[in-house]
DNA sequence: AGATTAGATGCACACGTGTGCATTCAGAGA
DNA sequence: TCTCTGAATGCACACGTGTGCATCTAATCT
């Protein structure tokens, strides 16, 4: 049976309202009472039942976070950036992962809804507009992070996947290469898009064409669609001489189909990654990728979060905030100048 | 403003605690009625007060997970089976991570206490023991997972690394290496210790000695500390012919440090992980390993806590319960038969 | 000395839900 | 017709906390 503000209030002969007063630091208490209070308080163990306070102050203190899967280091880190601001807010998470699974997708918005949570942060690309709709309509404030449907949401971060598409591109034309090709993920919507149409501008401004058959697209962003790629790319006119990916996990199916083909990298090949996952800097070669800066994408996010929060939805509505994060070439080994 | 129970009484003209037990199916109420209710609950997208059920009933429906890290892809795993047994039985989780920091684990505590969680499951390693008590004095059941200091905690699963250890170990004296070296992880406690202990017993079975500086340790289970590790067995008199390191993220490491090194895996060398992680599939070469049941070890830590829960802490004190979970040797290419 | 004021504390209600007990009502049995 | 029984529903309190208002005391002012 967990200790009350009753039970201090008892023990000290005070009413439970001067405890309630007193734990809060309000002037209104005498300090020596206060004190007297404070410290029964630390001898007994109280701790304050969150589900009492939040029932009452309508705060839950609490921030929603839903992810598609909690296992991709991608999004473990975009939530190791939550994690800080919202600490130092006094907040505490509740992590859901999807698995893309429409049906595990409802029950985490079922428990974010009956938990009251104070906001909610979105970090699945799959992410339904039915339940983001579900979720607005009980005055849920939202932010998503790189979501395709902007339209639906208010509130957005971005990585600025065009420009950090046209780096990388800008990168390989620099090193001498003209056939250039794209690997992207047909499942990640607006991403995927952009980085296509970075590479592609940059490829326009370079003068250099995008032979037919280059821009292929695998269903998913895992290593084992990563493998799949090669194939597409056998089938062409002409090999390229290097191969953008859409990020470091196909980048490293790439590169292990490319050994096991007998393709060195990078000196037949080069291939770049994106997002700078922790095990890209391991591969062999290392992998060239481009760094989006995924712990300061989640502390933002969680920024505007409580923003909003504090605002109570006195924001005007139709208005459409998004912020737009900026990342950084990396280069490691898995690119090279082409062999003249 | 959130519809209550009091809303939905009003509209269809019942007392809320009619509304109250027709929703919970309770049989004091006409099928008729029930009926009616539950269907302007469902119009009025009514979502139960998570903050207020738990008040009343003092079950809060939620698990805390602490966890050391939660971007290792070993603890996520974990965390996805815990996850998936927990919704079968209509919890959530809440889930911290301590990043191996005293301050962030004392403030997760904090939260599970305020939170009244049911219950907590602890996969830190780490997790100090004075938190550990903390938790235990507030009544909260917990169950550890491979948790070194197994004496202060009386529920624990764990895998049987001792078993693992001689599979891999004998794994290599069967590809005929006598020279086996053991990279440990210092700060992991009796993980380290139980895998090392079941190479030792291993080579002893074999009747092979284990030459001076062939067991060494690094400060972290990381690649980084991987790479370290090649410059303890270079000082050593004879190169071993394979190392089995702690875990998998250190022979990735180890894996790149010897590609560098021009030392050639697995014809020069043979190197083994740990754990199976998802990445170790991606490795050059991919790398043998012993595959933790990660998942089944989160689920049965579940189903574990569920148990005492549901007793109420009406087993008998002082009786300590341990589940013993094993794994599998899993063969790639980072071991092969010792040269003649 | 009496009136006023500021400071400190208590009282009582509210938040949304669950549940023991009382109440009402209809139908069955005597 | 009267009593009894069981089904269906309402009443009222409790869970732990926060807060507006009332109350009380002692100090200050006229």
């Amino acid at each position: 049976m967990p200790i009350t503000i009753k039970d201090i209030a008892k023990r000290t002969g005070v009413n439970h309202s001067t405890v309630s007063r007193a734990l809060h630091g309000s002037n209104l208490i005498s300090v020596e009472t206060a004190e007297r209070i404070r410290k029964a308080a630390r001898e007994m163990g109280y701790q304050p039942s969150a589900a009492a306070r939040s029932l009452k102050t309508r705060r839950s203190k609490v921030l929603g976070v839903i992810v598609s899967s909690i296992e991709d280091p991608f999004f473990s880190e975009i939530v190791f950036g939550i994690e800080a601001v919202a600490q130092d807010n006094g907040y505490s998470l509740f992590i859901g992962s999807s698995q893309h699974d429409n049906q595990r997708e409802r029950k985490i918005v079922q428990t974010m809804l009956e938990h009251r949570t104070d906001g909610v942060i979105v970090c699945s690309s799959s992410f339904s507009v039915e339940h983001g709709r579900q979720l607005l309509d009980h005055g849920f404030p939202i932010v998503v992070v790189n979501h395709q449907a902007t339209e639906n949401f208010h509130y957005s971060i971005f990585h600025d996947d065009i420009d950090g598409s046209r780096q990388v591109t800008r990168h390989l034309i620099g090193l001498g290469h003209q056939r250039i090709a794209y690997l992207g993920n047909s499942v990640s919507g607006r991403t995927t898009l952009d980085r296509l149409s970075g590479f592609q501008a940059e490829m326009e401004a370079a003068g250099l064409p995008i032979p037919e058959g280059y821009i292929q697209h695998v269903p998913g962003g895992t290593a084992l669609e990563g493998r799949e790629g090669l194939q597409h790319f056998n089938g062409v006119a002409e090999f390229p001489t290097a191969i953008i990916c859409y990020n470091d996990m196909i980048a490293i199916g790439l590169l292990q189909a490319c050994r096991e083909a007998g393709i060195h990298v990078p000196q037949d090949l080069s291939i770049t990654g994106f997002d700078n996952i922790s095990f890209s800097a391991f591969t062999h070669p290392p992998l060239t990728t481009f760094d989006q800066p995924k712990s300061s994408i989640g502390a933002e996010a969680a920024r505007l979060l409580f923003e909003l929060i504090d605002a109570e939805q006195k924001v005007t509505p139709g208005t459409q905030y998004v912020k737009i994060l900026k990342g950084s070439l990396l280069v490691r080994s898995s690119t090279a100048a082409v062999l003249p």
